[in-house]
DNA sequence: AGTGAAAGGTTAGACCA
DNA sequence: TGGTCTAACCTTTCACT
């Protein structure tokens, strides 16, 4: 499906703050909230508004560490290992790689003994698996997220 | 600062669906949406709420190519090279990290060339970058982002 | 595909328990 | 803190273009 200018704005609007009022959306590109909600609606229904999500400060709700996580999976048993990666609290991004690794996880635990726990008690156990590589975030200089439209 | 069960249960709707009216919060938790706003905006304001994104098929938009990409950065010079990184177009996140690599971006691109592009002429031209590793994204199984509040 | 208008719902802010 | 009230504002639908 083709974008027109008013689509990529709607998006460029929505990306920066979801909770932005389709009047307000109708105000800046110059069209009436109707149409804004009219395209709203075509861009959620082909699935490319694929959601709205709230950032929240993890450290605030107890997960004050993250990591990077390369997986080596034997060959064949990467769909398994994805299924049980998939069920493991704390594993909020999996993504399936080309180079050094053929899955690479952004993990999310309360401190380190959890992340130890995460990595020695549930992905280490996985079938399949081979070796990790644990990277911590000492911090994140960027984590912005929005594409530009 | 300490969240009650009532701001968790808020902060839990709102990542999995940042436009939630606050009256609809208010009857999922059974307060008045008052209240829910009260809530909302001290958690906007000490900074708990980091902001609210809908997030956008890279695919549609024109970026087809994802990756995640580690470096190397001679000692000393992470604070140049991650404000480089900053101003470069498609650079999503940066982390820094322990483990193999200094630093761990994401990288957003429109194709395999585009990447190569940002990888030859932008990254590895900073200052201090002394080596990478590019692994694309063939695939994400999983890209939630929400945190078991 | 876009609009204006109107009904109904939501939000922000002042004030009370 | 939490609640009530209310005016201003926003969303949604629909007939019309």
């Amino acid at each position: 499906m083709q974008l027109d200018e008013t689509d990529r704005s709607i998006l460029r609007i929505l990306q920066s703050d979801a909770r932005t009022p389709f009047s307000e959306i109708a105000r800046e590109i110059e069209m009436s909230s109707a149409t804004v909600h009219d395209r709203v609606g075509r861009l959620e229904d082909e699935g490319i508004i694929e959601g709205y999500h709230t950032s929240v400060d993890a450290r605030a709700v107890g997960f004050g560490t993250s990591a990077v996580v390369g997986l080596r999976i034997e060959q064949g048993q990467e769909d398994d290992a994805v299924e049980r990666l998939r069920e493991i609290d704390g594993v909020q991004e999996i993504h399936l790689t080309t180079g050094e690794w053929d899955v690479v996880l952004r993990v999310y635990a309360e401190d380190t003994d959890h992340l130890r726990e995460l990595m020695f008690d549930n992905i280490a156990r996985i079938d399949g698996f081979s070796r990790s590589q644990t990277m911590v975030i000492l911090g994140s200089e960027l984590e912005d997220r929005s594409l530009p439209i």
